[in-house]
DNA sequence: CGATTGACGTTAA
DNA sequence: TTTAACGCCAATC
């Protein structure tokens, strides 16, 4: 421990780990993963940061921006993918292609206590 | 090394 | 009210 967290490279560590703990079914926001990683002043990287994600562990098509739009569906590949694959898992959505955040809104400090 | 962009969010005009 | 610009931080060009 003591190790001085430089943060950048925890950046993206942070971001996957986070992004990796939400369950199926949830989705969580850029804002809330900024914030429980302690760059909420910069919530672009965090998109950024899943950007990169995407053909690794972390399954990126679960957060959303503010919105509970998806912002970065066309990351994905196909424009439809993000939104079947939240719709598989059980995620519901709205007539604008926007999770329902009221019910699938995945609250990382809830989970911690 | 410098400048630009980027899956956002917030505040100001 | 709607639209615009700003801020933030890091990665990429």
């Amino acid at each position: 421990m003591a190790r001085k967290e430089t943060a950048k490279e925890n950046f993206y560590q942070k971001v996957y780990a986070l992004v990796r703990q939400i369950p199926e079914g949830k989705v969580s926001t850029y804002g809330a993963i900024a914030e429980k990683i302690g760059t909420k002043l910069s919530a672009r990287m965090v998109g950024y940061a899943l950007s990169q994600c995407v053909g690794t562990d972390v399954p990126a098509h679960r957060v959303v921006n503010r919105f509970g739009a998806l912002t970065g569906k066309h990351h994905f590949g196909p424009p439809d993918l993000m939104k079947r694959l939240l719709q598989d898992e059980g995620v519901t959505f709205n007539a604008d292609e926007t999770v329902k955040m009221d019910l699938h809104f995945y609250d990382f400090k809830r989970q911690r206590r």
